[in-house]
DNA sequence: CCGCAAGCTGAATCGTTAA
DNA sequence: ATTAACGATTCAGCTTGCG
């Protein structure tokens, strides 16, 4: 029996307990319609973009283009668009706690219709979010600009919920003490992360990436939260959800999808509440965050740094801060504050241990940084 | 006398039309409508967005909006923000070349009735365009993520206009010869650049860098052309039109704007053609037939063509044919079948041997292009 | 075992001209 | 209006296979 429990026939009114961390199979509207009211979170949804596509597409090489062809991306018309769009938003806005906020993403084939029917609904639109994608398809045609982005909407459920949950510390903190802004930089989901069907190809056409999800729940919920995604496709909504400890609820029409997405999710280990503390994903470049260093695996959580004189040490946790005793924050923070200073330069007044003696951690922003430019050459 | 003429005082011109390179003083959907149809390359705009249109708001019934009505409707102030865009829009198209394009920039506020409202008058959207700013202006409640793009959405007359100007080649030359990418970063309009006025603060509220018009207008217009600027403001697109070798044409509705954007321009040296050329790609050059090397005495009959790693050879026959064996047919014809594949271009497929190394046929072919230019200068 | 080359692929609204 | 032919066009990153 999978760990992931699932629920194909709903009772009117079911328990918390019974669909909390779990896939509900079918359509999406009907499945928001048997939750209970308010009592979302959060939701993440990946709706289908209606590519309007005509031909096929040859790469300069010939190779043929895997396109996103499925029947569930075909509709007759914008307006046949618009409706679906209003009634899958109009349930989950009823399921969405009255200061629960919504997540939704989408390209410049659909973007601007989901904004617009949100803000017809009523919801009050919070950021636009830019995934600028570190690695994505070229335009081989040479006809338009290489579309090197995908666009999310973060939205609360009416103008008048203030108080949603917004992590806004602790994404600075992890920041470099900067802000976090509204373009984010990821690769696409490829390699291991990505699921593969049986012939090897890729399971779901259009699987989004750990990081990303990772970051939109640092950001907008806490720990113990429920997050609910009503295109639950792969299942990363679920398995990032699991590993940051916070409840999913996923819908699904396709079986193969649920299947994948249910072992998927059960193989996943959650985090130490400790390792919670806040972890972030990748930031934009050129600068580099601690946190990256982390990320990179070039430091660990738990390790001791020092100032040169190793008057001070401080602990480095895994959400990019470091921490004296009860007095964590970012490097330069912690740094500026041990010397009664108003700014230091984390990246020089701490250093790491190494073979007996004491070494900047800026060396390792300047690995990071190497490996960056290699990326980019 | 400003060397911006303006639409009231000006002198006959033999052939240039009147209303070029000027400002026209007026509501953008009156004077849009006073202008011929399809006689305008590239169109950018920047629309307002804060509701507070003080007249031109009507919903679709005709009706006024009061947008400073305490009694709030937040239907009625999308439906009418959305009937105005509709109506600028349309007017807008009206004046657009068949192969026009238009750019039209927004942020989260706006940008979405803007793009649901251009697919729904039957414009093709090509990209969405995301401005990185590298030096947006913090969130200060620290309620939301920094809001640091804007969004602009480039989009041609109709789906059927394939011929719009999109300088590919010029693009890639200048970014490190890699294709350009939907996310552009600039800074804020600031310092020298931006309009003041007598109080010393800024003279527009939203002026754009100049560097964001250039990119825009070296991307879709070629020299000559005509840019049109509904919602002209400070001047920007008329003054980096003038520098660029572009001709201009701007509305607004406030003399004060009118005023200062002229003066602006008026200053503004244009740069010389030797400055101004385009690099142009493959696809702009003559078309060479294959058989106009032999004419030229290029290639003679018999010679024997490879492809790169020499796993064909094939046969140069008097009529512009090649052959191998009894398979003859176009270069391209007999290259796609010895790969098996549709299609293939036969000018960088095969080779011809020149000292013992294998040279592109098409080496061939830019001699004669060579001289086609030397015949036509 | 490593190092390097070659191959594959990702939410894509991706052509023009002459007969 | 339709068809056929011409011929232009790709970036990053991971995987596979060979020496």
């Amino acid at each position: 029996m999978s760990a992931v429990r699932r629920i194909e026939q709903l009772a009117p009114q079911p328990k918390k307990a019974e669909w909390l961390d779990t896939i509900i199979k079918g359509d999406c509207v009907a499945a928001l319609e048997r939750l209970p009211e308010k009592s979302v979170d959060v939701i993440f949804a990946d709706p289908p973009y209606n590519l309007q596509l005509d031909g096929t597409l040859h790469r300069p090489d010939q190779s043929r283009v895997d396109a996103v062809d499925d029947a569930w991306d075909q509709f007759d018309s914008f307006a046949a668009y618009d409706a679906f769009t209003r009634a899958w938003m109009l349930a989950a806005r009823r399921v969405l706690k009255p200061n629960g906020t919504i997540w939704v993403i989408g390209s410049y084939h659909n973007i601007f219709r989901v904004g617009s029917v949100m803000q017809d609904l009523g919801y009050w639109l919070l950021n636009d979010i830019v995934w600028r994608k570190t690695n994505p398809m070229p335009n081989f045609r040479g006809r338009r600009f290489q579309n090197a982005h995908e666009t999310m909407i973060w939205a609360s459920r009416d103008k008048a919920s203030k108080s949603y949950t917004f992590n806004y510390e602790a994404l600075k903190a992890a920041n470099d003490d900067l802000q976090m802004r509204s373009d984010w930089l990821f690769p696409l989901c490829t390699g291991k992360e990505r699921l593969k069907n049986e012939d090897g190809g890729k399971l779901h056409p259009t699987q989004k990436p750990e990081a990303l999800l990772a970051r939109i729940m640092m950001a907008s919920t806490k720990p113990g939260d429920v997050v609910l995604d009503p295109f639950f496709g792969s299942g990363t909504t679920g398995a990032v959800a699991k590993r940051l400890g916070r409840h999913f609820v996923g819908i699904d029409r396709e079986e193969t999808y649920i299947a994948a997405a249910a072992e998927r999710i059960a193989a996943v280990e959650p985090l130490d509440d400790i390792d919670l503390a806040l972890m972030q994903g990748k930031r934009a470049e050129p600068r580099v965050a601690f946190g990256s260093l982390i990320e990179a695996g070039l430091m660990k959580p738990g390790t001791l740094l020092f100032d040169a004189k190793r008057r001070w040490t401080a602990n480095v946790r895994a959400d990019g801060t470091i921490a004296i005793g009860d007095d964590a924050g970012s490097i330069h923070r912690v740094g500026a504050r041990v010397q009664g200073l108003e700014a230091c330069n984390g990246w020089t007044f701490w250093h790491f241990e190494e073979a007996g003696s004491l070494k900047p951690i800026d060396e390792l922003r300047a690995t990071v940084r190497k490996g960056m430019q290699v990326a980019a050459a």
